[in-house]
DNA sequence: TAAGGTGCTATCGTTTCGATAGCATAACGC
DNA sequence: GCGTTATGCTATCGAAACGATAGCACCTTA
């Protein structure tokens, strides 16, 4: 299995360390971006987290579970099931303008599918 | 191929047509991030860009430019080669602050790998 | 003790990715 | 003309990641 992309270590597309490409490696997997969305105001299960991600498939989330796990982004509790550890709170609220940006993008690409 | 993730039609993940959905879909696609990143200053020429994602192959490069040139994010000029889009920097401008999470993140994991 | 919840794993077929080689075109110097 | 160097891009094929399904071990509740 892969290994969970780290700042200070060699990652998939560059072997500098250097935190950003590490946090570009970590997010650029698939229903990662969409775990930390779903997560970011209320704790979920497994199987409600799952549910979330239409139907995602066990392996695949458990694994980019286990990642942002190790990451230090979200975190276990045997009350409540996975939520943003602190660390993955500060990462999700720099995320939150994406949505307004896809709002607009959407609109734009209405308006003008090519350009 | 896999088709181009585009507000308002069903991705992968997500059959509801919501912007933030096909963004997240897109997104998460390998090298896509990073594609954006070294696009943030400078126009690149595909090959310069193969250069600067550490080689990436072709095959996928061009895959992830064709989604993004459709998705209206960058553009391919004659002159300069690729280069964002003015929706695309908007993206990259809120894409920016995830450096400067990156470098705290990588202080926090340093001082306490596991918490 | 049976039912339903939890997190998680094993298996295996499909999709995506990655590495290499190469094509078509254009611009230059000679 | 010719050769060199650049451009964007494609074909092929083996490797890695993902996806669907079934099911396990554990706990709580009825």
């Amino acid at each position: 299995m892969a290994k969970t992309p780290l700042p200070g270590k060699k990652v998939r597309g560059s072997d500098t360390g250097r935190p950003i490409m590490a946090l570009l490696d970590l997010l650029g997997r698939r229903w990662c971006l969409r775990v930390l969305w779903e997560l970011r105001e209320e704790r979920l299960s497994f199987r409600a987290l799952q549910a979330r991600c239409e139907q995602v498939s066990p392996t695949v989330l458990n694994r980019r579970l286990k990642e942002l796990r190790e990451a230090g982004l979200i975190d276990l509790a045997t009350e409540g099931g996975y939520g943003l550890s602190e660390r993955g709170r500060d990462l999700s609220w720099q995320l939150m303008p994406l949505h307004r940006f896809a709002e607009t993008w959407a609109r734009d690409m209405k308006a003008a599918p090519d350009s």
